[in-house]
DNA sequence: TTACAATATTGACCGCGGTCATTATTTTTG
DNA sequence: CAAAAATAATGACCGCGGTCAATATTGTAA
C-alpha cells in the first residue's frame, strides 16, 4: 500500500507546475527547458523527474488540462445539430492543439494509453471527447439529421480520424495561408456522417 | 549554381547509409545511434549532418526508400475491386509502419513537406500513394462498386486519414493482442467508401 | 606546376533530457 | 524522547543529437 503524498511534495510539485506554465505561456511549448523550470522553481533537476517521469510527463498534465477544459466548454455549449456545427463547436480545440505541432505530436501519443495510465489528464480527455461526439451523434440520429445504419461510436472515432488528418495535414502545409483547422474538417464530417 | 558533388562525397554518403541500414536490419530504428553510423562508418560526425541535415533526414531516406518499395508492390498488383481487398493491398506496408512508433511518426511528420522539400523520398512516395487510390476508386466507381457522389481525390485522402487513425489506435494498445491493423481498417473503408 | 578557390571532412564542444547513489527531511515505532 | 524506516530532494554525471571554426582535399585557372 503506498502512502499519500506528503505536504512538502505537493508544494514542489504545484511550484513546478506553476513555473512551466508561466514560461508556456511567455514562451511557448516549444521553447520550454526542464532546466529553466527547475532553476526558477529553486529545485534540483532529479526532483522534477520524480515527479513526472519526463518532460512530457508534465507536458501531459499541463496540456491535458487545457485540452479538458476545451471539452468541457464543448459539452457546455448546446448540442450540434449539423457536420458543419461539429466542426464549429471543435474550433477552439482544433486552433489550441494546431498552435505548435509538438502539441499535437503529444496528444497523439498520450491520447490512448490504455493500461497503467488511465489516470492520464489526456487520456480521460480523449475517453470523454469520444463519448461527446457519441452522444451528439445519437442525438442527431434520433432527430433524422445523420445517416443511422452506423453505430454512434464508430461515427465518432471517425470524426477523431478525420480531426487528427486536419491538423496533421495543416502543419505540412508549413504555414502557407491555409484555411483553419476546423473549416477544413467540414466536408470529411459531412461525407462520413450524412447520408 | 550549385556544382555536382564529387565522387568522394558521393562514396561517403553511400558507405553511411549502408552503415545505417546493416544497424537498422540489426537492433531496429529506435535502437540506432549516430555516434555509432559514423564510427562503423569511419566518419567524423560532422560529417553525417553535413550530408542529412538531421537524424530524420538519415532516417527519412531509408525510411523513404522502403515505403516507396512497398507502394511500388502494391501497384504493381492487380487493382483491387472492394474496400476489403484495399485493406489487403495496404497490410504489408501497414505492417512495416506498425513495426515502430518512430516510423510513424516520422512519416507522419514528412508526409506532406510541401515546399521546398518536393524531392524527399517520403513525400514523393506519399503523394503517390495518394493518386494510386485516386487510381483505385476511379476505377470502382466506373465498374459501379462505389459511391460516386465524391470525387476520387478527396476519398483517397479519406483513406489515408483512417489508415493513419488505425495506426495511431494500434500503438496506443500498446501490444494488446490486437488485430493486424489491415484488418482494423476494413470497417472504416467500407463505410466511406460504399454507398 | 603552382596558386587559388570551391568543396568536403574533422572533432572539440555545447545543450539538454534523463539517471542514480547520496543526503536531508518527515513520519512512525518502541 | 531517540532510533529506525519511509519519503523527498539533491546534483554530479552520462548519453546523444547537433554546431562550427579549423583543416584537408579536390577542382580549376594562369
Amino acid at each position: 500500500m503506498t502512502r499519500a503524498p506528503q505536504k512538502r511534495r505537493l508544494e514542489t510539485r504545484a511550484k513546478l507546475l506553476s513555473v512551466a506554465e508561466d514560461l508556456i505561456d511567455a514562451n511557448g511549448v516549444s521553447a520550454l527547458r526542464v532546466e529553466d523550470v527547475v532553476a526558477r522553481a529553486g529545485v534540483a533537476k532529479g526532483t522534477f523527474f520524480s515527479h513526472f517521469g519526463d518532460k512530457d510527463g508534465l507536458l501531459a498534465v499541463i496540456l491535458g488540462a487545457q485540452v479538458m477544459r476545451h471539452i468541457e466548454d464543448m459539452d457546455a455549449a448546446p448540442a450540434p445539430n449539423t457536420p458543419a456545427e461539429i466542426a464549429q463547436r471543435l474550433s477552439p480545440l482544433l486552433d489550441f492543439i494546431s498552435q505548435d505541432r509538438m502539441i499535437f505530436d503529444l496528444l497523439l501519443r498520450y491520447s490512448g494509453t490504455t493500461g497503467a495510465e488511465v489516470d492520464e489528464v489526456v487520456t480521460q480527455g480523449f475517453l470523454r471527447q469520444i463519448s461527446m461526439f457519441t452522444g451528439w451523434i445519437s442525438q442527431m440520429q434520433a432527430a433524422g439529421t445523420l445517416r443511422r445504419d452506423a453505430n454512434p461510436e464508430f461515427l465518432a472515432e471517425g470524426i477523431q480520424a478525420f480531426l487528427n488528418h486536419v491538423l496533421a495535414t495543416g502543419f505540412c502545409m508549413e504555414h502557407g495561408d491555409l484555411p483553419p483547422p476546423a473549416e477544413a474538417l467540414v466536408p470529411y464530417l459531412e461525407q462520413w456522417l450524412l447520408t
